[in-house]
DNA sequence: TTCCATGCAAAGGGTTTGCACTCTC
DNA sequence: GAGAGTGCAAACCCTTTGCATGGAA
């Protein structure tokens, strides 16, 4: 569990990845990288606005792209309704709760994806999504 | 590589899955069932109502998420603004193109999910989704 | 006759865009 | 001063909903 980060790691963080450090983009940035976090735009957004509240909804989406383009976040499509910005970058997988909209990191112990997918040279691999949907079994239907 | 399903064929597999087959469904059926397909829900209606003309926009949303409820597709949500519908239910793994939006299903061979998600006893897994998100090597970056 | 299914149009909700203003380099 | 970045509100787009009509059991 990384702690709080400091704002001149962030700065540098941004820069080192090709981003313009602005205040909003910091204070963004606070919110989903002191620590590991799941996060839709509109969570965000409300978050970001404690740290600066001038803070637009259009710069919330503008800096999450940019910051997806750039390799800082993950952009994980749970559901059709539902983007969540994930600060981990790394390969690994995740569950999703049907019902609630819960999201978690999977352990990856004892489940991995094995070998590479035989596909036409021309295609490059740019992320493998493995994504375990759930429900609860006293929702069971 | 399954032939062109027949009308009585595709009234039994809706009677099957407990959905009451009108002339609206079995057009719908016939596009999804008559092959392996992966479809958007506009691509859906277009085709379907070459087979019924008046059929609209709600219907053919309210049988896919009917279909859907009743297993007989797969729901898979590949884009935030991309919700695709898959005639194959059983478990499989998919290609998606970020740049055209084309989607496959990956061959088994070689490439593959092992274990079980460690998970709380009381979530039950629906399904797992695998998608492989491709990008064309003339279109890197 | 009682449901269930359908069609139309309007509402909905998250995301993007256009444009003017502000800040950074 | 040129080019980015930001804020606001309106526009967008796909999907869902409300309600009246029509068809099936």
């Amino acid at each position: 569990m990384p702690l709080k980060t400091s704002i001149p790691e962030i700065t540098q963080k941004l820069t080192r990845a090709g981003v313009q450090a602005t205040l909003q983009r910091v204070a963004i940035a606070q919110v989903l990288f002191s620590e590991p976090v799941h996060l839709r735009a509109d969570e965000v957004y409300e978050r970001a606005q404690k740290i600066f509240p001038d803070l637009s909804r259009a710069t919330v989406y503008n800096t999450l792209r940019l910051f997806r383009d750039s390799g800082l976040i993950r952009e994980l499509v749970v559901d059709a309704k539902c983007v969540i910005y994930d600060s981990t970058v790394s390969q690994h997988f995740h569950v999703f709760d049907v019902d609630t909209g819960m999201i978690a990191d999977i352990p990856a112990d004892g489940f991995s994806l094995v070998g590479t997918p035989r596909l036409p040279p021309e295609w490059v691999t740019e992320q493998i999504d493995v994504i375990v949907r759930v429900r609860s079994r006293s929702r069971q239907p």
